[in-house]
RNA sequence: GCCCAGGUGGCGGAACAGGCAGACGCGCAGGACUUAAAAUCCUGUGGGCCGAUAGGCCCGUGCGGGUUCGAUUCCCGCCCUGGGCACCA
């Protein structure tokens, strides 16, 4: 085999060796094990969940576990007692699909996958406490997911203590006072009022199904995204828009349409103000807040009645804006509206009928893509509340039936839809607000800054003001009633699919109606049965429907065959951390008490709204039912970048079969040129100077068949240089990912961790430069040599520390231990490097000195910093050991070095004692030859002094 | 269209609270070592100009303005890149 040039340089120090010995050391000494221990001080470190694909991890993967894992050796030597576990997100999509397509079973890829993601951790020199590892799929653990969705189907949620209560509070309610007083979340279902004996009379069926409006698990008719080439339905957040394709699954990138069907969802639309209102508390970066506000999104305003001319019905609609109410022109109904076809007159039928056909038939491509909105008139109409004007309704398929009402006031004058719409169909347009040079005919006035006119008893009044006044005379009149709106829907918490936690419901058959019921909790887990052939049908039937012995109980009854999304064991996995072999419940009280919440929660931004909004909400239920003691359960949240891969194009010719190098490509002939193309060549085989690393030509072409029979034409110096290198996204097929693996084998483990570390700020998106590692690489073994002589030997002396030396290792104390306090990663590695520089400047292997500074290196560069730190006689771990503390002393300097500028240009330095008065530094300054200079046959306006920084002088 | 980030050498990036722009690393160039290459070590490295040297001058943090003794940092307007939302009444 062809000698790299690593395995030359590697000789002066054997990575692979002490990575694996400090490895293997880790976790047999259980390192990181930890239990609750009241004396000490807690710190609950998480990484996202992650979910074990089949294609292992690549180096921009550990990112952020690497920065954990820092964090976690940081906190430790700290004094912390440091949670830090991990597990596997298992069930679920993904990984059914992976399953599929290797025609293997999901429980066998899962855990071959599982031990390929642990086997590449370890080897980065990642260390958990994996007596708590946490696998999804694992009964022991879907057990309680499944207990969780009973407390679910077994609570509903009381507005006037805020909170889910459990549902026998809700009939003990109904049985003595009926419907009366009652102030429940129904996500918008009207509580049809029951006296207690109407309720008493119920049937059986009718209270189930009255109480399922109540349950924050509940089966529910709706409209879904049907995925037909996943077989299953899709949550909103799993739907994409794709230019081309319009909407998609995010998986796959199948088609995606809407159909009506019978559902399971969880009603978190109850916690809405309660997700809004926590954001307030927690750390976390502020556009995620704002995402999640957006998609809660809240809207303060009114609901209004507005009778039907000669009918009985009223269209109630739902606005922000009542303060415009005498500008409504007429009335939208969405086409899905119930009231659409009802009220349109005879005349009017078939036209409307076609109309709305048209619209639902229409792909949701169309219908979102199109800028043009479309509308018809019913030819009804209804009456203006205050002034009784006859007002016409149309349909429009810009008002959508699935937010408010499904239908609006028109304000044209005031609203830009509203206005597109009355212009394209020569409706009315009202001015109720004025301000300095508003034209209502021209264009809508949406701002709130003006005067109400035209507008009865609101005329005279600013936007606020008449807001507040519409509602109170809404409300007075009885038109209608203030109301707090939300774009938030209920979650849609069933799957047509296998690999996913069975629901723990079996439904009876009561008078001839199928009925659900919960499973007792005696019961649980109810285990995934296996399935030889799990496949989706490509109907709404689910697979687990096809096992009648499973499905068909012994009591007649027939089990739920949905499964729960991938969501439902990643929305309160971190709980389960902090106690993982409770088999009473999730997690005891006590130790959720100790451990939660979570005080850094590091993982990519991509999870901003579904799985950060899912667990905040999960975990307020189970606060609400005692489990949980934490109203939030992530403290400090931080989203690390994405590192980028770096692509290489090579110009081939496939006609001959011939790849250039681009320094030939001038030569060629015209016609062979016109046949190259930029073609993508596989970063793995890129040598240290970034061309093609033609020694090894011969292996990339087994590895990579699709180069079997081309020939490599390098420039005349036999250097084979790229046509291209561009920054993409790291994907197989772009060639452009490293296996870390691969890299931890040229430079070793903590080499890889410094590099990552040290390649830019960790919120960032950053490209991986395959040369730039050598960097790391040289840093980590020049420290090596610095501390181990040729022989192995430690190189350490006795001798007393120098006041220079003290005070460059406390700097880099202080500056170290801020900067990984607040994720700055890539800035504590360069002080570890101008330290480093230090050091060997000042030739100094004094103990006092360099044991400080392994320790500051020793969260970055583990593995040499134990080697070393047992090669100093030391038995326990060096993360045992205490992290050092910064004197203040020596952080101060006796002189500063003053920049003097003239007119803002720095034009020389003055050394000067730091205890110098501003009055003697402008004294000395002022008098300084160097001054005299610049200053010249010129008059000094001013001079400014800021100690400890600069000194101005103005002169003109 | 709206909202949120961001734009600094050849590259990744640094500059903590408005005070020396370019730390640290990569790359590149020159030199040492070597038969040679790699590795390693040393030196230089934002651009332009003057100067034999020492040294000095000018321009520079996306663009245009402003505030300030002083702006990468604050304010106003614009351009570009990335992310999110997208008929939400």
């Amino acid at each position: 085999m062809h000698k790299t040039n690593w395995q030359v340089m590697a000789q002066d120090f054997m990575h692979g060796e002490i990575d694996k010995k400090w490895q293997d050391w880790w976790e047999k000494e259980k390192i990181f094990h930890v239990t609750e221990d009241p004396s000490k001080q807690k710190f609950y470190v998480l990484d996202m969940f992650p979910y074990p694909s089949g294609a292992g991890l690549h180096v921009g993967h550990p990112l952020g576990y690497i920065a954990t894992d820092v964090v976690a050796r940081f906190k430790k030597m700290q004094g912390f007692n440091v949670l830090h576990p991990m597990g596997f997100d298992a069930f679920g999509l993904p990984a059914e699909q992976y399953a599929i397509q290797t025609g293997k079973h999901p429980a066998e890829t899962t855990k071959e996958n599982i031990a390929r993601y642990k086997q590449q951790m370890k080897k980065i020199g990642l260390v958990y406490d994996w007596d708590r590892e946490v696998i999804t799929s694992d009964p022991k653990y879907y057990k309680w997911t499944q207990w969780i969705f009973l407390k679910m189907y077994k609570s509903w949620y009381n507005k006037k203590t805020d909170k889910a209560e459990p549902i026998e509070t809700l009939v003990g309610h109904l049985e003595k006072h009926g419907t009366e007083g009652l102030d429940a979340w129904t996500s918008g279902w009207e509580i049809s009022e029951l006296t207690p004996e109407q309720w008493q009379n119920m049937t059986l069926a009718e209270k189930e199904e009255f109480l399922m409006h109540f349950r924050l698990a509940f089966l529910d008719e709706a409209e879904v995204n049907w995925c037909p080439a996943l077989g299953t339905v899709l949550a909103n957040e799993e739907v994409v828009w794709d230019e081309e394709k319009g909407l998609v699954s995010e998986r796959g990138g199948f088609p995606v349409e809407r159909r009506p069907l019978k559902q399971w969802f969880l009603r978190i639309t109850a916690y809405a103000e309660r997700l809004l209102k926590g954001l307030e508390e927690i750390d976390w970066r502020e556009s995620i807040k704002e995402m999640q506000r957006h998609w809660i999104g809240k809207s303060e305003g009114a609901l209004i009645n507005f009778p039907i001319e000669n009918r009985s019905e009223s269209i109630k609609v739902f606005t922000t804006r009542p303060d415009t109410i005498f500008g409504v022109t007429f009335m939208v109904l969405a086409p899905e509206h119930p009231l659409a076809l009802e009220i349109t007159t005879e005349d009017r039928k078939k036209e409307v009928e076609e109309f709305i056909n048209r619209i639902k038939n229409q792909p949701e491509i169309e219908r979102l893509s199109e800028k043009d909105m479309k509308g018809i008139f019913t030819g009804a109409y209804a009456i203006h509340p205050f002034t009784g004007e006859k007002l016409p309704i149309w349909l429009g398929d810009y008002v959508l039936m699935h937010y408010g009402t499904g239908a609006i006031m028109a304000v044209p004058g005031h609203d830009k839809r509203d206005w597109k719409f009355a212009k394209k169909y020569g409706l009315p347009i009202k001015k109720v607000i004025d301000a300095p040079g508003v034209d209502v005919e021209k264009e809508a006035y949406e701002e709130k800054e003006g005067v109400l006119v035209n507008s009865d008893f609101l005329n005279g009044l600013t936007v606020p003001e008449a807001i507040e006044k519409a509602i109170q005379e809404i409300e007075k009149r009885g038109l209608g009633k203030r109301h707090i709106q939300y774009r938030m829907r209920d979650f849609l918490f069933s799957r047509q699919r296998y690999w996913g936690e069975p629901i723990p419901i079996v439904y009876r058959n009561i008078d001839g109606k199928w009925i659900p019921f919960p499973v007792d909790e005696s019961q649980l887990p109810i285990e995934l049965p296996y399935m030889e052939d799990f496949k989706p049908t490509g109907s709404p039937e689910p697979p687990l429907a096809r096992l009648k012995d499973w499905v068909e109980l012994p009591d007649g009854s027939r089990r739920e065959t949905n499964t729960m999304p991938g969501w439902a064991g990643s929305n309160w996995y971190y709980l389960r951390y902090m106690d993982p072999h409770n088999d009473q419940l999730p997690v005891s009280p006590e130790k959720e008490r100790y451990w939660g919440p979570v005080d850094l929660y590091v993982g990519g931004a991509e999870h901003a709204t579904a799985h950060l909004i899912y667990a905040r909400f999960v975990n307020k239920f189970l606060k609400d039912i005692g489990i949980v003691t934490h109203e939030e359960p992530f403290q400090k949240l931080f989203n690390q970048g994405m590192i980028q891969g770096q692509t290489h194009f090579i110009w081939v010719d496939w006609d001959e079969k011939k790849a250039y190098s681009s320094g030939k490509v001038e030569s060629l002939p015209e016609e062979v040129r016109k046949r190259l193309l930029k073609v993508r060549f596989p970063i793995k085989y890129v040598d240290q100077h970034g061309n093609v690393d033609l020694s090894r030509i011969e292996e990339m072409k087994r590895e990579f068949v699709q180069f079997k029979d081309l020939e490599f034409i390098p420039d005349d110096d036999g250097i084979f240089r790229f046509a291209e290198k561009a920054i993409e996204k790291m994907s197989k097929s772009y060639l452009n990912v490293l296996n870390p693996d691969d890299v931890i084998e040229q430079y070793g483990a903590d080499a890889f961790r410094v590099y990552e570390m040290f390649l830019g700020p960790l919120d960032e998106h950053k490209p991986w430069d395959t040369r730039g590692i050598m960097g790391a690489y040289r840093f980590v073994r020049n420290i090596w040599n610095w501390y181990v002589d040729k022989e192995g030997k430690p190189i350490l002396t006795d001798e007393q520390p120098t006041e220079e030396e003290l005070k460059i290792i406390h700097k880099a104390i202080d500056r170290v231990t801020r900067d990984i306090e607040s994720l700055a990663m890539n800035t504590a590695i360069s002080t570890l490097m101008t330290t480093f520089n230090e050091i060997k400047r000042l030739g100094t292997h004094k103990k006092s000195i360099l044991e400080p500074f392994l320790k500051l290196l020793s969260p970055f560069a583990p593995h040499i910093a134990e080697e070393i730190w047992h090669l100093w006689g030391n038995k326990d771990s060096i993360f045992n050991a205490p992290w050092p503390q910064a004197e203040e002393k020596y952080l101060k300097e006796d002189t500063v070095e003053y920049p003097v500028a003239i007119n803002g240009k720095k034009r020389f330095v003055l050394q000067l004692p730091t205890s110098w008065s501003r009055e003697q530094i402008e004294e000395f300054v002022l008098n300084h030859e160097k001054t005299k200079k610049y200053t010249e046959g010129k008059e000094i306006k001013k001079i400014i002094v800021v100690p400890g920084k600069i000194v101005n002088i103005v002169v003109k």
